[in-house]
DNA sequence: CAGTTACTTGAACGTCTCTACAATCGTTCC
DNA sequence: GGAACGATTGTAGAGACGTTCAAGTAACTG
């Protein structure tokens, strides 16, 4: 605590000139209330949507799904992905777990479908202006 | 070829109740457009983006950095992450290399700072609806 | 110019991930 | 019921990742 106050006061006596007790309470309670302001109850959830776009071949198999019209396939994703039908399959079952794919069974095959949020991030990450 | 090709037709088959060749044509069209439509330049460069948001670390300080209203410097951050200050340098760096945060020296301190295509990101995920 | 400070970088190490292969499940058709 | 079929799941091995420790760099200070 000591030390990092410490620093925390030799950093606004830097930004501003000098440097009382009163500013280091004062930054400390902005830096309360940042924390406080970002957290989030879905943390988790984020972090395991991000992690999953974060791997080529889920990421792609999920462009795809956002891109397409219409529900697909395993059998229709997999030659626009070079793995194995097993890799697919856990790619998919790891997106929907993800919440960014929605899975419908009909008859022997399954239907895979981009769910709202994974559309919402692609638009993010499509917005013109500074690239990503 | 030949495999996916027998898979595709009884798929169609399925669907429609028959299939003759031309169909087969049309929905490997069909295919290669989806393909070709959700192929971007930038696939690397959001995959990265996204596996960068994907460990907590690194989501906790993009998030932090995406809702404070100024730039923070390493000594402000490490507190608020439950980590070594030499992780929270790595995890910007990473961050820094995915266009995700800016990096500004000042004097003895290093000054980071959210990017648009993060706060865009995070907009998303914030979205009100289904959640992620 | 030596010392302090703020941060970065490299290496190491345990853990997690991604893929393919094989086995399995659930559905349909005969 | 058994075979065919589409897809999933378990597993194992190679590789990538995230953290810490230790050493290093750059900027200021006396």
């Amino acid at each position: 605590m000591a030390a990092s106050t410490d620093r925390l006061r030799r950093l606004i006596a830097d930004e501003v000139g000098e440097c009382c007790d009163a500013d280091v309470e004062r930054r400390l309670d902005d830096l309360d209330s940042l924390a406080e302001r970002a957290t989030t109850d879905r943390l988790d959830a984020d972090c395991r949507a991000m992690a999953a776009l974060g791997s080529e071949t889920r990421h792609r198999i999920a462009r795809l799904l956002a891109t397409a019209d219409d529900a697909l396939c395993v059998c229709e994703l997999r030659p626009l992905v070079d793995v194995s039908e097993s890799a697919v399959s856990h790619a998919l079952s790891d997106l929907v777990d993800a919440g960014l794919v929605s899975r419908e069974s009909r008859g022997k095959w399954r239907y895979y479908e981009s769910t709202p949020p994974a559309q919402r991030v692609f638009a993010a990450l499509d917005a013109t202006g500074d690239g990503v």
